[in-house]
DNA sequence: GCAAGTATAATCGTATACGATTTGGGTCGC
DNA sequence: GCGACCCAAATCGTATACGATTATACTTGC
């Protein structure tokens, strides 16, 4: 259980907590006690609540004051307006790498969509996910500007609780086309194009989410005890 | 001088330093230790230290091991990253809010710019420096998401460590047309024109630091005793 | 039998205490 | 006189300890 004998870094227990819940090891609404993780990580609760903190303020993380931290639970409004903040920031961020995209730069985003759409064929929606994020980042990674880096690093993680909450079950393969789509825009050195591109596939991305039953945050029970009663 | 006997919150300590620093009562470099702050606004350190962690991730203060806090002193690398990815991130927002921008919302910017025009006249530069600021985090506040508005905020708050380091000393009135031909391009609803001159306006900002003579960081003492020795 | 009130256990938030590391000054040797 | 070494004071980082608050289970009255 506790492998790492060896001392951890703060960033090492932070990284660990981060990717366990944007790789979904760790459900929304899941508790995260202090004791708990300090045990797990072996040490003590002074070094985690920092941790906690830091990941509240990446809004992955919730704190309810003397009820402890929790996996976010983005609410609808929450993923609306995270989805627009995307589409204002990234078409910024895809007009800039269109102006200073290299051959190299187009051949790795090529690379991630095709591993994508290989990772859909093998129905491993999980990692098809992760790809779809990494290639966002990737994008970002054009500008050569480690400050956008971080931003859409940001914004996209706190997209991966989103879709882990709202995404339809069966949708998991859903715009195929649309990374492509975006690298080839970048290729032709059509700014416009692209930008647009980049806004009509993120709300195609808000689109296939269920965001409708407003309630599903809270109907993870009711979803599962559904066989019991059909009415209401 | 601990004015404040009621208990403050977590968040009231970490917005006082972080506007003492954001409007230069803090002068980047300047030590923040732990226990000193701690005795200031009547707490233990083991308050004050999540929050020095929290302004770090900020960017506005650099934590070093085993040695303490400390207000940023973004190298001029830093600067230029910043700046970068503002000319990005802030075409994108320009373009939203050019988009669905209303009358109100020019009438807000306007007064900001001729605030700014005041403070300008009245040799007030803190307080020009403040607005122009303010300018900017209205304009992400017409695009109406909360999310852009705070990376907008941290963006602009990191640059005002840059000009606080970086500005040239006769300069504080540089780019005094900027703003108003903004507004005049979102009014005229030319999206591309607006996109075009917030990245001009960006990049003027930058050419009125004094970037050039790179120890400027470390070059406080040297300039200070500049009259004993020309040589050097 | 059920609801309300109470007591206990668990957990959070903060202060205090203690080892680890750095900094500045003083001393010794050259 | 100057540099290297060493020691003490100060500060950081972490663990432990203790009050405060909440959740759970039990009891009691209706």
């Amino acid at each position: 259980m506790t492998a790492e004998t060896e001392a951890m870094t703060d960033d090492e227990i932070h990284r660990e907590i981060f990717d366990a819940i944007v790789e979904g090891r760790l459900s929304p609404g899941e508790k995260l006690g202090q004791d708990e993780l300090g045990k797990v990580f072996g040490v003590s609760k002074t070094r985690i609540r920092p941790i906690l903190h830091r990941l509240s303020d990446q809004k992955i993380v919730v704190m309810e004051p003397m009820r402890g931290a929790f996996v976010a639970r983005p609410s609808v409004e929450d993923a609306r307006a995270v989805n627009a903040a995307r589409q204002i920031i990234e078409e910024g961020v895809i007009r800039a790498a269109t102006r200073v995209a290299q051959p190299q730069h187009l051949k790795m985003l090529r690379e991630i969509v095709a591993e994508e759409q290989r990772a859909r064929e093998g129905h491993n929606g999980g990692r098809a996910h992760r790809l779809t994020g990494e290639f966002h980042c990737e994008l970002a990674r054009i500008t050569g500007n480690d400050v956008v880096s971080e931003v859409v690093r940001e914004l996209v993680s706190r997209d991966s609780l989103v879709v882990a909450l709202y995404q339809r079950p069966a949708s998991s393969g859903c715009s195929l086309g649309g990374h492509a789509d975006l690298v080839d825009r970048i290729e032709a050195g059509d700014e416009d194009a692209a930008a647009h591109a980049m806004r009509h596939h993120l709300q195609d991305v808000m689109n296939t989410l269920d965001l409708g039953d407003e309630g599903r945050k809270s109907q993870a029970l009711a979803k599962a005890f559904a066989h019991l009663g059909e009415k209401s």
